[in-house]
DNA sequence: CGAATAGTTCAAAATATTTTGAACTATTTC
DNA sequence: GAAATAGTTCAAAATATTTTGAACTATTCG
């Protein structure tokens, strides 16, 4: 049976599983610093509706940082995340 | 658009986005030498054709090492698809 | 204020993944 | 050779994920 750690290192499994969000993640590791979400939908070419699922649940596999300022919405990776959950993946099977 | 590269890398990702993987993977690495389909799916309480449908998934990923002789089908974990894949994933984006 | 912009929410439809059981192949044992 | 064992294949059913469009909130601009 799994733990509650495992939930965790399967839903961002999950997060990453999937073309639209490695799109997205590329995106926002180029950029270096913050966007806005509308600015990585454009350029990866995902409609809003789309966008807003996807940035939605890379935040709550805890992938992106997200802050809503007014009306946007910016958004970045959290390195640490990657860090202990999929670069130290192995090691800590 | 995604390359033939990133196309691993999500089958890759799908493959270990699922408890029931998460689990033989676990097995196979604390088993440390190759073991029987079999005894995996005993210890982690899987059906035969639900072990069968996995084992495949896993090996079509290059996440497994699998190898029949006779009735049996040995599998091992596959280190290299791991530290290719997993570890240097965030550097490789 | 009214229109435009950025993003969210919802439910339905479309797709993809996983489980199941029955039937099968190949090998081993009695 | 018959029965048991290890695993595979197939198609159907069950589940889970993703996309879509319409309606919505909140903010900004003229």
């Amino acid at each position: 049976m799994l733990n509650e750690e495992n939930k965790n290192q399967i839903a961002i499994f999950k997060a990453l599983a999937d073309p639209v969000r490695l799109e997205i993640i590329k995106y926002l590791k180029e950029a270096k610093e913050e966007v806005t979400c509308g600015e990585v939908g454009k350029a990866t070419n995902i409609s809003k509706t789309s966008g807003s699922y996807h940035f939605k649940l890379l935040q709550s596999a805890g992938l992106i940082n997200a802050r809503k300022d007014a009306r946007e919405k910016y958004v970045s990776l959290n390195k640490s995340t990657f860090d202990e959950y999929i670069t130290n993946f192995y090691e800590n099977i």
